[in-house]
DNA sequence: TAAATATAGCATCTTGGCAGTCCTGTTTCA
DNA sequence: TGAAACAGGACTGCCAAGATGCTATATTTA
């Protein structure tokens, strides 16, 4: 359905918890429970984005975790990169080795079409922050995107 | 992975076929060949866009399929919603009863937000169209999406 | 120094949905 | 009447997401 995972989902959760506690350092459990996001779970998550290095874990007793990246700079494909791998919208996109590719065995009709609708993609998630997600209440930037070709 | 199932994949392949081949009745069979796309997986994609009303179907032999709506008024969000079911970048989003609901106990952070992000991108998917997939060669037209708060 | 707290890094298990196949029925043309 | 082509399903295998658990390591505090 086009849908980001749940682990996603807790990631921005969150990374926006963190961007709120600015310098300060918070423990996974207080996160989970501040929005009653399950705790193994957001450790998972977290644990992630620490070898990403989105954030920077301290270790130990009042231990936790603390931006590595600015709001402004944490971008939602970021994000989703780091959590769930590189989005791409078709499988011609992907040039990784051991991506299932397209097995079309005829001529793709909407090769480079696609492609042009998946670099939007990719535009449009990279424009959007985390400093958007946590702060952003401006009440409607931006417009409806133009499209392409 | 944020990525669009073959099904679609299969689906936008033969729906610009059909828009390529204007009024004339092309049989799954065809389009299969022409494009390498394996037929029983074609025919199951072909069904399912009779039924929601996106293609016409012709029985018998000589039979096939002709487009229903014109390329132009055929969006990428239609095609996908067809095939997939509607988009939901998360799954709060989704007010099907069936749906798996945000379990989040606590107040979400991004809640707000992340509905904006969510439409911004069905109106980037609701203004392509299958024209612009199957005849767009357009250069490059449009330009990266503002982004949203 | 011991206990408590918290992250690090795996490994494992379950489940749901996607991908693919098959079968039966119906319609139309030659 | 037979062949071609769509209609509508049921069914299965497989993989990734989702979720859980265990052990090790680091740090604070009593």
């Amino acid at each position: 359905m086009l849908t980001l995972t749940r682990k996603t989902e807790y990631a921005m959760i969150a990374v926006c918890h963190l961007a709120h506690a600015g310098h300060k350092v918070v423990s996974a459990r207080d996160i989970a429970e501040a929005h009653g996001v399950p705790l193994p779970l957001l450790m998972n998550v977290l644990k992630r984005l620490n070898r990403t290095g989105h954030v920077h874990s301290v270790r130990g007793a009042k231990g936790g975790y603390v931006l590595a990246v600015p709001p402004e700079q944490f971008t939602l494909d970021g994000l989703i990169e780091a959590i769930e791998g590189p989005v791409h919208l078709v499988r011609c996109t992907n040039p990784a080795k051991n991506a299932r590719r397209c097995t079309l065995t005829g001529p793709c009709p909407v090769r480079g079409s696609v492609r042009k609708v998946h670099d939007r993609l990719r535009d449009f998630l990279g424009a959007v922050t985390i400093a958007d997600l946590a702060f952003g209440d401006r009440p409607d930037a931006g417009e409806t995107p133009k499209v392409i070709a």
